[in-house]
DNA sequence: CCGTTGTTTTGAGTGGCTCAAAACAACTGT
DNA sequence: ACAGTTGTTTTGAGCCACTCAAAACAACGG
């Protein structure tokens, strides 16, 4: 068994460290490295920003990701989102209200500004009582190069379901 | 061990039953089952339709409820949803474009047409190259019995995780 | 520098779903 | 009405993404 040392967190100050501490979090490394990689790759599944964060920090446990996402996400500074079919992606960018497009074919994920500059979409017809807080909207497509490897080859664009449409 | 037996599909002609010939499928017992139940509880998770299927198909394993269901959304006679920290949900209410709102405390779900008459909220503003296939909207909010429960008892309503808002 | 508080590691465990082989029933043709 | 073919269901195993809990350990206040 190897013996994993864990690491001290190091700079004194800086951005990353200033929006941890923040909302009240304590600085760690691991924190640190999240919040890092977060920022150079959006919309990546726990997984995949522990791989990142281990390229910098090698003993960085899976859980430690889950744990740091939990308490980002509960301080509001990153955002969780789970698209149908998809492990949960995680974002830095929050509180600016903008919504998803995913690629049905390569699972890629881009942000899209809210709809028409207004938030029509925010306010459905037919509530049956409930009290809306929230809206989500996720729109389903293909991406660039999806498109075109789809004309080209005429594989398959392996639908991972039916949507509400239109 | 009880010894299962499997049950004939019975009912010569009929509305479910038409509805699953129409779409060149098989018509058996468990997907009239699961049909019949589908119309009963709509937004309902298969562990919950197998429940009910149960009621008058006992031998039914929850396998086969999975595989009716993909069968049905293959065919498109009925819809998978995916609301985020959810199990799936199925309806048969289909290519009406409608969408959801789900309870952040109870996480009942209701079906709601779609906004404003229009689809303003399918036409995002920049998509980035992507071809938009889809639009999906999931409301969050409180249901009528939690917004009263909340107001009275004062408990903590349990928020899922941060959305996209406003 | 020490103690308290809270985070990370380590390890186990769960829910929801998928895959595969074999048993079996629905429909086709006769 | 019956047998064959095709496709569904049962049975059983297995996987992924995620959660829970205890113990080791580090961050921050004093």
């Amino acid at each position: 068994m190897t013996k994993t040392k864990r690491m001290r967190a190091a700079e004194p100050s800086g951005l990353l460290v200033d929006s941890i501490r923040a909302c009240g979090l304590k600085v760690t490394a691991p924190r640190l490295a999240v919040l890092r990689v977060l920022d150079l790759a959006p919309h990546s599944t726990a997984e995949r920003l522990l791989a990142m964060v281990r390229a910098e920090l090698p003993g960085t446990s899976l859980q430690a990701v889950y744990g740091v996402l939990a308490a980002f996400t509960g301080a509001g500074i990153a955002r969780k989102i789970e698209p149908a079919g998809s492990p949960a992606l995680f974002e830095r960018r929050v509180g600016d209200n903008h919504h998803h497009i995913v690629c049905t074919r390569c699972s890629a994920v881009h942000d899209v500004d809210c709809a028409v500059g207004e938030s029509p979409c925010l306010t459905p017809s037919n509530t049956a009582g409930f009290t809306v807080r929230t809206a989500e909207v996720t729109y389903w497509g293909l991406c660039p190069d999806c498109q075109t490897a789809t004309l080209s080859t005429l594989s398959a664009p392996a639908p991972l379901s039916n949507k509400g449409a239109r």
